[in-house]
DNA sequence: AAAACATTTCGTATTTTTGCGAAACATTTA
DNA sequence: TAAATGTTTCGCAAAAATACGAAATGTTTT
């Protein structure tokens, strides 16, 4: 038999889950998904984690399409990014179904 | 200002959503969600991975309560773990919402 | 231009994940 | 008891994730 590679909804919601598979990140997107935004600095005071670790699991989640950050000098402005939520959501959703 | 912990809720889905960021776990989750069960078998003939390496990805499903398996001589057969699945659906649903 | 501020990048170390084939294990069949 | 069958564990290697502090970057303020 013949073995196949994985479909790209495969890939794409694993990519989506790896994004979650942190409990920072989960907290990051709890708090950017109940308040509107955020500013790195603000949320960094509420973190257990390094400014520059904190850095590094922000842009993780950027590559991953779930957040957007915007530059509000002379601070930088973290949204949620709704394409990529509401793709993973709809595909996290189907998913489970 | 204290820097706080994760709570139970954040470290629990991170956990499921750590299990399901391969996409040969996606695809396991998603073979065993439209079938009933699954013989390790006869999934390894679909699978693009070795024998060994799939029963790696088994027993981490396994570990963290999405699957479970039986032995049913010669061969062991693997399920959907109800209460870990619902409980997975239920918070990503609780966290996307 | 220098100082202050917010954030990221760099360099590095440690741990975890992923993957394979060989060997081990447990059960059933011959 | 020996051979066959299905699966896991072991030993290893390579790659990726996680974390930190120091240094760099880019703005704004002084």
């Amino acid at each position: 038999m013949v073995k196949e590679k994985y479909t790209e909804k495969q890939l794409k919601l694993a990519r989506y889950a790896k994004a979650l598979s942190h409990p920072v990140r989960i907290q990051l997107m709890e708090i950017l998904s109940k308040q509107s935004c955020c500013y790195s600095g603000d949320i960094a005071q509420d973190l257990p984690i390094a400014r520059s670790t904190l850095s590094q699991h922000l842009s993780e989640l950027k590559e991953a399409g779930l957040i957007q950050g915007e530059f509000n000098p002379p601070k930088i402005k973290y949204c949620i990014r709704k394409e990529g939520w509401d793709e993973a959501k709809r595909m996290m959703r189907e998913f489970f179904e």
